[in-house]
DNA sequence: ATGAAAGCGCTAACAT
DNA sequence: ATGTTAGCGCTTTCAT
């Protein structure tokens, strides 16, 4: 696996252009920020006219609506969203963090979530925490203090507890995993206890016996698929085999290469990001896939089409949308019963799992 | 290429857990968030001592901050950003518009980012327009409503024109390529025309002549990288071959389908995610890498690293951080030159490109 | 159709 | 060390 580091030398070319002293229709020289009062004194009319004629309002004389848009353009006026989010009580924004913008999976739940929340009205403001449970939890925070009016957690670190606060403080749904048992808190989430086991049975289907896991570490969602995975194996009989790994190429990475070197004809990655380690480390080892290893991975990103690698696949972009509708729907209505919505997954066989070698 | 539906058919599991009527610390059951106001009533003191005590004021008796720290705590207090930042003028936040979150490039651009904007104690405000130039306006200008006191666009879609209006509104930088000739912004980019010679120096040395580019379609980068491959590939006495693709693995694919049946033996692919769908036509046409195609393809996505996949590389976190950096600058002195900063470009040999086959 | 006035939740002089 | 006061830029009654 190639690794490499940039230098970071760099020209700085220092252009002559300085910054223009009064470009077309920015603020006068002053450089305060021109206010609906600047507005209303230009257009000869009171500041509340100003705030009726750009909400559009019918009840303001045609005239003086001109007027008013003319001044506001000639002045570059610009409404101040904190202002009025804060005499309006509303914000009309919901908070999204997101676990890893590294991992497209992510990028494909988001898809969802945009085109829901804005289909409804709402924009959202978008954080990450880099996987760092601190970052986190700041990043979060500044979300409420921003009064967002609501919250979609695609993946998290957070504890139940501090998770339970958060809800209780504003609606909220998990994307990824279900939270039982946290009064008011939805979520939507694939069963990752049998989509592990429709890996298994996939492999079984093939042939294969030494099918090991390379697990996705010390967290909820990786548990659970190591639990399909055991149990399926148990179930037809076969002896689990599993390694440790991580939701991340290196996990898969050296995951796999333990794994192989310990007899595995078949191997069952935590998700797709590992599986594309794994399958690094089965070219590095001089293996052909499918050939000498079957790999199946998890999650069921778009850019796995490419790969050509056989995958358990959920509905990535419609948990998205669903987790939007429930957020939605519990702004509108925040005494309404506890939704944890199970999307189906199912198993994507491609060019990655093959029969197993005799 | 295979690609896949999801029915979007999912269990909706309706548990019985109502919300919980008051939990622990939540706002009193009016509704109605606690403000300092109810703080300070708690406390038997006055809002601005409350406001002094959370800001962790020295001039405040250890007896009155304990209580109101308490009375805080048990009302759940939680300060309200838009009222501060009303008052203060300041928001401490600056925006980042991203083109396309499916890319992994401008996740690592936006890695050096958040840490340089974090290390100068500002916080970000993340949003794409999903590479659609309506959506981005829309979102950029909720950007500059929430009033954040600078912009960084890792990549758009925006016109001169626009540029130049926000650019004069509020300290921005443009990160992936340079803007030349626009009063105040700051740009930070690698040399694409440099950066692909180099991908056709590199094919040339190894013997390729029948060297095909697959475009990145119709925008600033793609053009200066597909320059860059004619100069290139004129100055080398070859042929210019050009296949229309883009930026996205389908655009590889196509692209790169269209260059083989046409008798290249190497493909220099405009980007890494087209170089991804690049090489999955080949596979599908039954061409090895590197041995009948060589592929290279541009940016350095840490993916590539697992994908073995030869590529003119950037560093992309420096990239980000350097912008961070620019912009700070900037916010503290709107008036300092232009800056247009260049960052190195290095060609990565890896696997899929290799000697022509004789 | 238009304006005056009150106030959203907070901070920052300015008193005391 | 603490309270009083005056806004920040906006929306929204309520008069006229």
């Amino acid at each position: 696996m190639a690794t490499h580091r940039h230098g970071s030398g760099a020209s700085r070319g220092v252009s002559d252009h300085a910054r223009a002293a009064s470009p077309a229709r920015a603020p006068s020289g002053n450089g305060r920020r021109p206010t609906l009062h600047d507005v209303a004194a230009r257009a000869g009319v009171s500041k509340s006219l100003v705030s009726l004629a750009l909400q559009g309002s019918t009840k303001v004389a045609p005239a003086s609506r001109d007027a008013i848009l003319a001044a506001a353009d000639e002045l570059g006026y610009r409404p101040n969203r904190t202002a009025s989010s804060l005499v309006r009580q509303r914000t009309h924004t919901i908070g999204v963090h997101i676990l890893d913008l590294h991992n497209p999976v992510f990028a494909e739940i988001l898809d969802g979530v945009h085109e829901a929340v804005r289909g409804h009205g709402y924009s959202t403001l978008l954080v990450t925490g880099n996987a760092d449970p601190t970052t986190e939890r700041t990043e979060i925070t500044r979300l409420l203090e921003s009064r967002v009016e609501g919250l979609i957690l695609i993946a998290h670190r957070l504890s139940d507890e501090d998770l339970a606060q958060i809800a209780a403080e504003v609606p909220t749904v998990v994307v990824t995993w279900q939270t039982q048992g946290i009064p008011g808190l939805d979520s939507v989430s694939g069963d990752d206890v049998a989509g592990a086991m429709l890996a298994v049975d996939h492999l079984v289907g093939l042939g294969h016996e030494r099918i090991a896991h390379v697990s996705g570490g010390d967290n909820r969602i990786a548990h659970q698929r190591r639990t399909g995975y055991e149990w399926a194996m148990t179930r037809h009989g076969l002896e689990p085999r599993v390694v440790e790994g991580a939701f991340t190429e290196s996990g898969g990475y050296t995951g796999a290469r333990a794994a192989v070197d310990a007899g595995a004809t078949a191997l069952f990655v935590a998700n797709d990001l590992a599986a594309i380690g794994a399958m690094a480390a089965l070219r590095d080892r001089g293996l052909r896939v499918p050939e000498d290893v079957s790999v199946v991975g998890y999650d069921g990103m778009r850019l796995l089409d490419s790969l050509d690698l056989t995958t358990v696949a959920q509905p990535l972009a419609d948990m998205g949308r669903t987790a939007a509708d429930l957020l939605i729907e519990r702004i509108g209505d925040p005494n309404r019963a506890v939704v944890h919505s199970q999307m189906e997954t199912r198993i994507l066989a491609r060019g990655s799992s093959g029969p197993v070698r005799s």
